[in-house]
RNA sequence: GGGCACGUAGCUCAGUGGGAGAGCGCUGCCUUCACACGGCAGAGGUCAGAGGUUCGAUACCUCUCGUGCCCA
């Protein structure tokens, strides 16, 4: 009748119980479903990419929160979708046109965009494909790409709508210019990281008379492009100086001594060199004093004729080197220190991006920042946890202008065309007119996943009214790591709010990012990636998805290491044998009401009374987002209280001789195996459904725990007093077994227990639940019990006993084994001994070896003193 | 330079104004009829350091040291 294999093996189970799901449709929600709504989008992966673990942490949350929700009867949908990530895909399929010797110039951009669009059909459905290996309930009739219609449709509806709001405009401005990428980012594109630099100190000379003004610089070069030296407007030492001409060294070219209160009169000499088109402090310092802006770069860095001929034609590390060789010769260069300081890399290619001065499109930010930090400081938007509030209305705060056109080609192309004559129109059609140009370049990848929580409910613009956008926008909650609350999760609340006049989500849940077991990034040069997808085909999606919830506590990183995942293979494990046993043992018993409370046993009320207060703990840990405490609640519940002490002591019944009883046992196994496996259900979703179906007989398809109630917590199971009695009885097994363990008395070995205690009529009532649980031959209580030779004492909680060693321990055996551990014990202290007595070992050794040796010697004097104690007390017996 | 975290057992981390905990690892014993992906027992910590508040501090406050992240 228990036909469920020894070990739980999740390769066979999870693919057919996936397939079962989704055949019978619930992972497909409609709008005119029962049920409150409930929605959540997906933080689209990239249409190329493949799963990591951080989507599996990011995608496992999501999908314990719907799991939840659709149990607790909500009418709850979770939609799946990718993004085209313009830089990222058109560089993949730049490195392979590389390859084959070709780039996109030479292919152009028609032929270039098909090979892109090929590359994304044949690589694009990969990741959502692993998604579900792991589980995830998504709807996966609405999977949809930014890149797809109804989503370009809502790009240029948004453009062409804040240009006409006037928030969105054609700029000349200082920008970030990636020199590979060939292209502009935005300003949260670019990773600062410290990099060991050098500060090159010299002099500019006066244009009238003896010596000049010392500046410092990390970028030597850039002083090619210098059209100013600024110093601090209270510096008295530069006071005089202000207004003073300086020559450049290099160039036809005079530069103005200028106060500004943005120089630091601390760093360096006190004064600045200004290099307003490659300084975004520089260049605001320009815009104030109308400096000269003199690009000295081309689109790859490389140095322009602008610089005089010595210098052009060098990239930026050669540049430096010249200049610096320059201004030696000229005896102006007056040192060269090591300092370290921040640059801006590539977030896409850790190339140093160049601060450039180009035409770009913007959007203007301030009103749509304020607009969705009042919505945040309202409440309207909670973050979870609450700490990440702050540094977002921070950043906000300090929002500069977006730069969102990019030079590349894969993307919502900027529906702006250009006249023969300067003019400039944008469009929500696309124009066809004589000696008219489409802007060439695309949107940031960014504008249009900023859409996704309205635009995946079929927004299109304003007369858009889906009965999705009805029912499930606002979305319910948003889930990412909090590394990406400014790229994205601001930008959806502006332009939510903005185009829908809504929030667009109530609440975003920020989880860390996930490292390794020592807290360390995860990166491929390190090698320490570990792959998601390894870790299910050999320890099953649930253990995999177990492992990470465990390790994410709000607030933190998570920490992951192959071991943990094992640990948490061996959990599922657990709780298949777990249900093996029951359903062994139930012999068709369903899981219904509980008998009442007549019938049932302290172990019953002990146990119900455990369910209850996990059930509200885990719940309450669920409702919160707390998986860490969800985890270790299920975790704790079903090993140390189901497993071992439950089912041991349920065993008295089922195995006994009273048909009533065995069959209250059964009853309550059932309903508790039941709740356990739908409060677990959310974070382990295979190994729960496949024990529900067995224990309940369900047949799946539509009869399912993944649709089946979420369980109410029952208060009224709550007993303290059965508790604390259960207690007594555990605490006296507990140091039965220290007896045991201490005695090398196995537990196959049954001896009778004499036993005074307060709790004398507990201990009668539950004797053959005792001796069972201690594996006593028989429990017997005295009013008292007297030390004498031949007995030993095992004190417990409340009371203590009293054990006949005579014929139980065969003390000869016994010496023998106690002597040869002690001879074990001193041979390893007379070693560490006579280390410890080498003066030579004790000055040369580390002290931390010699410390650890030390330790090790007064430790095995304790045991030796220990084990001779025992001794002493055997061979009394023996006399 | 500005801001935010963090420092608890060998490792990774929970935790609370009054008993110092978990998982893994380690040691010993046990193939007991759900599970050796197991059972039983055990060793191991100046809760970073200093000062303060308090009857009482690992927890609250201040400072120091150290680590991480974000921003400039």
């Amino acid at each position: 009748m228990n036909e469920l294999p020894k070990a739980y093996d999740p390769a066979t189970v999870e693919p057919d119980l996936y397939a079962d799901w989704d055949e019978a449709g619930l992972f497909h929600a409609e709008p005119d479903d029962e049920g409150e709504p409930f929605s959540i989008v997906i933080p689209p992966p990239n249409v190329t990419g493949s799963l990591h673990v951080g989507h599996a942490l990011d995608n496992t949350i999501q999908d314990v929160i719907v799991r939840r929700e659709r149990m607790l009867g909500r009418n709850a949908v979770w939609i799946p979708g990718t993004d085209h990530a313009g830089i990222a895909t058109q560089n993949v399929v730049e490195k392979q046109l590389a390859a084959e010797g070709t780039d996109r110039h030479e292919l152009g951009r028609e032929a270039f965009l098909e090979r892109v669009w090929a590359f994304k059909e044949e690589a694009g459905g990969t990741i959502l494909r692993q998604l579900r290996k792991l589980g995830a309930s998504a709807d996966w009739e609405r999977e949809v790409f930014t890149f797809d219609g109804p989503r370009s449709n809502a790009v240029r509806e948004v453009f062409v709508s804040l240009y006409e709001q006037g928030l969105i405009y054609r700029g000349n401005r200082l920008i970030n210019w990636c020199p590979r990428c060939q292209t502009a980012l935005s300003d949260i594109e670019v990773e600062h990281e410290d990099v060991r630099g050098e500060l090159a100190r010299f002099r500019y000379p006066f244009v009238d008379g003896d010596g000049g003004v010392e500046v410092a610089t990390t970028r030597a070069e850039t002083m090619l492009g210098d059209t100013a030296v600024a110093v601090h407007p209270d510096d008295e030492r530069y006071a005089s100086l202000i207004g003073r001409e300086l020559r450049h060294p290099f160039q036809d070219r005079n530069l103005t001594v200028i106060a500004d209160a943005y120089v630091d009169p601390e760093f360096g000499s006190g004064a600045v060199k200004i290099t307003p088109a490659h300084d975004p402090n520089d260049h605001e310092i320009g815009l104030r004093h109308d400096l000269e802006v003199i690009d000295i770069f081309d689109d790859h860095a490389v140095t322009t004729t602008v610089v005089g001929e010595r210098f052009a034609g060098l990239d930026r590390t050669d540049a430096r080197r010249e200049v610096k060789a320059a201004l030696d010769e000229l005896g102006l260069l007056l040192g060269v220190d090591e300092h370290s300081h921040s640059v801006g890399h590539c977030s896409r290619c850790s190339t140093i991006v160049e601060p450039r001065l180009s035409l770009q499109w913007f959007v203007t930010m301030r009103q749509l920042a304020d607009a969705a930090a009042a919505a945040v400081r309202e409440g309207r938007t909670r973050f979870v946890p609450e700490s990440q509030t702050k540094t977002f209305l921070d950043w906000l705060d300090n929002l500069h202008d977006w730069c969102i056109s990019r030079q590349i080609w894969w993307g919502h192309r900027i529906p702006a065309w250009y006249g023969p004559d300067g003019e400039i129109e944008v469009s929500r059609e696309d124009l066809d007119r004589d000696g008219w140009v489409q802007d060439e370049d695309v949107l940031d990848t960014w504008f249009s996943s900023q859409l996704w929580p309205f635009s995946t409910l079929g927004w299109e613009g304003p007369d858009s009214h889906t009965p999705e956008l009805a029912t499930w926008y606002p979305t319910s909650t948003l889930v990412t790591g909090y590394d990406i609350n400014t790229f994205w999760v601001s930008r959806m609340l502006m332009i939510g709010l903005w185009f829908t006049g809504e929030v667009p989500f109530r609440l975003v849940h920020n989880h860390g990012l996930v490292r390794d077991e020592h807290g360390k990034k995860m990166s491929k040069s390190f090698g320490n990636v570990i792959d998601p997808l390894d870790l299910i085909d050999t320890y099953g999606a649930d253990a995999t998805r177990f492992a990470l919830l465990r390790s994410a506590a709000p607030g933190t990183d998570v920490p992951l290491a192959e071991e943990w995942v094992e640990g948490a293979k061996r959990f599922t494990n657990k709780i298949w044998n777990v249900g093996r046993f029951a359903l062994s043992q139930l012999d068709g018993t369903r899981p219904g009401p509980m008998p009442p409370a007549d019938e049932l046993a302290l172990e019953d009320r002990w146990m119900l009374s455990r369910l209850a207060a996990t059930h509200l703990e885990v719940d309450a840990a669920y409702t919160r987002y707390d998986w860490a405490v969800v985890a270790r609640g299920l975790y704790h519940f079903v090993w140390d209280e189901l497993a071992d002490w439950y089912l041991e002591a349920v065993k008295v019944r089922l195995y006994g001789d009273d048909p009533a009883a065995a069959d209250a046992a059964r009853r309550v196994l059932a309903g508790v195996l039941d709740a356990v496996l739908r409060l677990a259900h959310p974070m382990m979703p295979f190994v729960t459904e496949a024990l529900w179906r067995a224990l309940t007989g369900a047949a799946g398809g539509r009869d399912s725990l993944m649709v089946a109630a979420w369980p109410e917590p029952d208060r009224s199971f709550a007993d303290p007093e059965s508790e604390r009695r259960f207690a007594v009885i555990r605490s006296l097994v507990t140091e039965v077994n220290r007896f045991r363990s201490q005695n090398g008395v196995p537990p196959s070995t049954r001896f009778e227990l004499t036993v005074a205690s307060d709790e004398r009529a507990l201990l009668d009532g539950h004797a053959t639940l005792v001796s069972s649980l201690a594996g006593l031959s028989s429990l017997r209580t005295v009013d008292r019990v007297t030390e004498r030779p031949g007995t030993s004492t095992i004190r417990f909680d409340s009371g203590e006993g009293q054990v006949e060693l005579a014929g139980l321990i065969d003390v000869e055996a016994e010496l023998e084994r106690l002597n040869k551990e002690r001879g074990r014990a001193e041979a390893d202290r007379e070693r560490g001994a006579a280390k410890l007595a080498n003066d030579a070992f004790v000055e040369r050794a580390p002290a931390d070896v010699v410390d650890r040796e030390r330790a090790k010697v007064e430790q095995l004097s304790e045991a030796i003193a220990g084990l001779d104690e025992r001794i002493d007390a055997l061979g009394a017996l023996e006399r």
